[in-house]
DNA sequence: CTGAAAGCGCTTACAG
DNA sequence: CTGAAAGCGCTTACAG
């Protein structure tokens, strides 16, 4: 004999009292409670957790699913391990579990959802990696279960999201940029299918619009998180002929190959060469110059989404009548001296340093 | 009517037959099973999670837990990812599920680890971080369910674990030192309470020893994940009266701080200080001159953790019989320019620069 | 306040 | 090869 069954025999009571002792339903002797915990906390009882999820008809957990890359490409993991924190702060609250699905390199992200919603394994998900048209999203539409996602998609109907303010970012480094006299400013934007490369592409063309600034196209240039990308930038931004005097980096790493090949080209970053990065991570916050960028708290990333999803939940919504469904966490300009400069003679440096 | 219940009905045969069409078993007429898994197909059937554990005693899903750390610190988390995809590379053939349970920064690691344990959530676990005594395994052991660790602790009792090669690695990174004459050979072991710094660290003052070197404290330096500790290193290295020549590094990202600030102080890394950094990160792949440092495939290292823990699930331990149970993953050197150099006169170099 | 009983959605001996 | 039935360990109306 095992679990309730123990305890109430132990006990010499009913199984219907020691889980509504345990569960603390208010319909118990004060005393029974004290006595059913007392003896749950002895033998080391906890409930055996798929009897529960069957008999209530839920998990009392959430999921987060991320997808694995290849191990050759790199990662923007420690993103989410502060997201995470951020997600639980909100969960514990309510005895709920986080449970981190990570999508195998090799696999289908699809059909790897699927297998987790079809079988009720979670009360709730938390989608990353949103792509511009998700097929997820109608998954989890149909099959009726709460969810959020991090990141937008294209999708027209509604469902909650949440997603950092690339646009309030952008606007505010291509504020900068313009305001030092930078004309020509390139962008690089991220490979992969994920929609926020389109976001931060498109926020930034209309930033120079907003300026009057024409979109050129060979200013854009789309870039992996790995740092020595930067040097490859670099030398196709010297390689135009009308060079650029200024970037804005999606992936801040990238600033690490940026400003070594600059300056291996005779150009110092922050007086000869702008660079704007987007989010503070912490690989870069020790870079010197020290770069522009934009803070963004993981932590209330998380929470939000947790809210976010909790508010769709019966039995929490109460709790989060008025919580985002959907928003942009802020970002907060971190100014540093990697933009001080305004447009220098690119092209004339590059032919002094190579005589 | 949901469920398996549905699809009987559908069919006008028992939920058994069901039941027994949809696991594979041999005793079902073929036809019988065509029509069932048609049904299923059709209706989008999938067995609820918690019914099937629940009448199988069994889960079909294993816990790997990782620990976050304060968002101000930072993260080894690219390497848990490499790792997880390797996991899942074996859990996925037995159609196993991973769930990755992130212990958040402000909860205790054993408390977390025993709710989902104690509720029998998981049909095995993983474990990283391991400390030098860890009460998690413990709690393991007497809850009785397989587990594995990926690192080792100083527990007496047998268990499963699955480790980096430090020992060799650090091996081969000292006898490349010595064999270019340097004597005085730093190393930065990591903060924190994970055994595998004492692991690294007593590997290096072993293999000092092996070569006829004192042991000295003071070429020790404890650094975190940080790049920018490495200009402390240095700075602490260089004032030591009788400095060291090359330094051993745990983290290789602190070589981006070493190297910035060892040129800073007038000081060519490679040329006049030899570094060597344990783990070819991908940030530090591309720095210039090419560091030294030591491969290790995350993806075996998954597979090999997944493998020792099967081995000890009874459904899957036949196909485990001669997987390891205790073994270290090995290390392969990767030969770079960051040592190349013997050792150097830093203190008539630092004299120089400083005039 | 407590007990008896049904039920959550599956699996699995046991008959036939 | 299939059905009927018990059981996995809980929760929860329903009586009393």
């Amino acid at each position: 004999m095992r679990g309730i069954a123990r305890l109430a025999k132990e006990l010499g009571i009913s199984t219907g009292t020691v889980s509504r002792a345990l569960n603390g339903k208010p319909d118990v002797n004060e005393d029974t409670r004290r006595r059913v915990l007392e003896t749950a906390q002895r033998l080391g009882y906890a409930p055996n957790h798929a009897a529960r999820a069957l008999a209530q008809g839920m998990t009392r957990s959430v999921g987060f699913m991320i997808e694995l890359e290849q191990e050759s490409a790199t990662s923007s993991d420690y993103f989410f391990m502060g997201v995470f924190d951020g997600v639980q702060h909100v969960l514990a609250e309510h005895g709920l579990d986080l449970l981190v699905l990570p999508c195998p390199s090799n696999q289908d992200h699809y059909t790897y959802l699927e297998r987790f919603v079809t079988r009720s394994a979670v009360d709730g998900m938390i989608l990353a990696a949103i792509r511009k048209v998700d097929r997820r999203i109608e998954l989890l539409q149909s099959a009726g279960i709460p969810f959020v996602t991090l990141g937008r998609s294209h999708t027209s109907s509604e469902y909650s999201w949440i997603d950092l303010d690339f646009e309030s970012a952008v606007a505010t480094a291509v504020d900068r940029l313009v305001e030092r006299g930078h004309r020509r400013i390139a962008v690089t934007v991220p490979h992969g299918e994920a929609n926020f490369g389109d976001v931060f592409h498109d926020a930034y063309a209309n930033n120079l619009g907003r300026h009057g600034i024409a979109y050129d196209p060979d200013l854009v240039y789309v870039t992996r998180r790995q740092e020595d990308i930067g040097e490859t930038v670099v030398d196709e931004m010297l390689a135009n002929p009308d060079p650029p005097t200024a970037v804005l980096l999606i992936y801040e790493v990238t600033a690490i190959g940026v400003y070594r090949r600059l300056r291996a080209r005779g150009i110092e970053p922050g007086r000869d060469f702008a660079v704007v990065g987007f989010r503070d991570e912490p690989t870069v916050r020790f870079l010197t110059p020290s770069m522009t960028c934009f803070h963004v708290s993981l932590h209330d990333l998380g929470v939000s989404l947790a809210q976010a999803l909790l508010a769709q939940i019966p039995t929490f919504a109460h709790h989060y009548r008025d919580a985002a469904r959907r928003t942009r966490v802020p970002t907060t300009l971190m100014p540093g001296d990697s933009d001080a400069c305004g447009p220098a003679p690119v092209g004339r440096l590059l032919a002094r340093h190579k005589s």
